[in-house]
DNA sequence: GCCGTGACTGCAATCGATTGTACCCTGCCG
DNA sequence: CGGCAGGGTACAATCGATTGCAGTCACGGC
């Protein structure tokens, strides 16, 4: 049956004639913040005919008028990547309070589609875009856009952009995890990059490179051009091996999980053994990641935590307020387990 | 600066003043399917000055006036759930390429927060929902709204639903489970089942259960109400060494990865080591499950394909065609890892 | 030279909710 | 008893795009 254009769709005209009123005052007797300009027994009235009838308010309608949608914008690079969905939820979470619901559109870091995706929102006037996509030379599209809907970057930073932004801390992520090999006494350290384009991994790599450096350590840098994902972790430990295999380092810090997992499999099937041999710390504490063997040391991503504030300062934002307060770092902390030990010899 | 309100937005009628016509010529020279209404010159004078003026239509009006908003409803459980993530990934593929945009909301598996949800969706006008997130006793809630706008069922199913659902073969994976141990010589086996209130872990159970009776094996069951974490995997296998030890089995299924690793702890830590004690089939082949120690044999979900089905299905349906293609169920395979052996004496 | 035809374009209604303003009516004060 | 205050409603404009209908104009045929 599903009468869609058929019959249904209760108006607030069809409430008015029901009670005998003017659509107005219909409208005013629905609205909590007008109700007291209509007599309590035709509220009342009013309020019994709308849910008798099942009117459900046209929120297309009423966006148009008042120029509020209720709707907020989320942009990510990619939902299947595991580091996204929490981001998402926690953007979930800040919304619900407010009856706002999200729009989320994928990019796959890509910029034709990121462009495409804000003026998807921008067309369909969401109150607030939030940028959870953002390469380092998105910049302009990102400023531009900006000056027609108010829009705050997530997760992934652009350094000296005028948005908001609320990130984890990825440089002291990095640090820690140089401290924590460099307290264990390593020497010589890899560490696996991600792409240069994405704050994140720049945050990361600037910690941790401070952190040696400072330390006089060693340390070799390969780094991975697209967004790093399991084979590409073995792709750079069989480069490492081979390529570095008369000094090789004693520890690994890998700028994502995946990238760590990719090389533990290859050092395993190239007969080396972690933490013995090599120390090895992802990122982002993945779900399960104490599960392998040897359970992974890593350091916290707090997703949820991100996109908890990114979504209350959105909410903010899309209620008129203009905070100062224009960025947020979300601290972190290292997980410590059993992939990372003492060297050999030091 | 952010000129909301002040003086940005540049309408239909903006552009047909500026090129001296009116803004329905406006509207059909910018309307592909329209622009053979009016003469060639006009016609790019028109897109030049809609261009040039930055003017990008306001699909909340469009949306108003013909009624349909471009937009899917997508209703899931869980965001933070790894296998929530690859359907939304899936029928975000699907929905691009028909450029709409889904507006996704989370249940918590509560039944208010669902009702809520759908509500928000109709108000919004989506053209179309998804719901990945149905139980069974949801069933009514559901049917009712679907009389309002068109409405699938994806992911989880909801058996003798009137709704077009588009599903994995779940009873398909626990059969494979169940051939897999039989076939190599298990006879007492254990299922750690998900809630019986969840179409997915009930097609596991029947399918399981059905290959291991036709076989006459001998199955202990544990059952999870709360949708099953680590933790509970935990719990289960606790509850199983301690009140079967007399009879333990020799193979375990467990309706997802995360219960498989949960369990596999407590063994380890118990001194019951996999596969040898007691062989371990997960379900979902999560990201990672193959780095575990031992990596685990486990049914694969196909979450992005059962997305991209279920919204091509969605999109059919937004455009007005009403298939009576009234259900999809995708098969799946059994990933076959080293956590599943032979039983050490048959 | 008249009228028909067809190609363009303008007019105005419409989608449904919101809201400023005008209006009515009751009750109270002077 | 006139008038004023103010509570409660109705009216009508508005948001921006879309679209059926009508009107204009040019051209061609008879």
């Amino acid at each position: 049956m599903t009468a869609r254009r058929g019959g249904k769709g209760v108006t607030l005209k069809d409430v008015a004639a029901h009670v005998g009123v003017n659509a107005s005052t219909v409208s005013r007797a629905l609205d909590a913040r007008k109700a007291h300009l209509v007599q309590v027994d035709t509220r009342l009235l009013v309020q019994g005919a709308a849910k008798q009838l099942g009117y459900r308010p046209d929120r297309v309608a009423g966006a148009l008028r008042r120029g509020a949608t209720g709707t907020a914008g989320v942009v990510v690079a990619d939902l299947a990547n595991p580091f996204t969905a929490p981001v998402i939820h926690g953007i979930s979470q800040a919304l619900r309070p407010m009856q706002m619901v999200p729009m989320v559109l994928e990019t796959n870091d890509d910029r034709s589609q990121l462009e495409a995706s804000i003026d998807h929102l921008l067309s369909r006037r969401v109150d607030v875009v939030i940028v959870a996509a953002a390469r380092f030379d998105d910049r302009a599209v990102l400023e531009d856009a900006a000056r027609h809907t108010p829009m705050i970057l997530a997760a992934r930073g652009i350094p000296g952009c005028a948005l908001p932004q609320v990130l984890h801390d990825d440089q002291l992520g990095g640090a820690l995890a140089a401290q924590h090999l460099l307290g264990l006494g390593h020497t010589r350290l890899v560490e696996l990059r991600g792409p240069a384009d994405i704050g994140n991994f720049v945050g990361r790599h600037t910690g941790f490179q401070r952190t040696c450096k400072a330390a006089g350590a060693e340390v070799i840098v390969l780094e991975n051009a697209l967004r790093p994902r399991l084979e590409d972790g073995e792709r750079l430990a069989n480069v490492l091996l081979d390529e570095h295999a008369g000094r090789m380092p004693t520890a690994l810090f890998a700028h994502n999980d995946l990238l760590a997992l990719g090389a533990l499999g290859v050092f395993r099937r190239r007969k080396l053994q972690c933490p013995r041999d090599v120390s090895i710390i992802g990122y982002n504490d993945s779900l399960g990641i104490d599960q392998v063997d040897p359970p992974l040391t890593s350091v916290v991503y707090p997703g949820v935590e991100v996109g908890r504030r990114a979504g209350e300062l959105a909410m903010r934002i899309a209620h008129g307020q203009r905070p100062a307060d224009s960025g947020v770092l979300i601290t972190s902390e290292l997980r410590i387990r059993r992939s990372t030990a003492r060297p050999r010899r030091a």
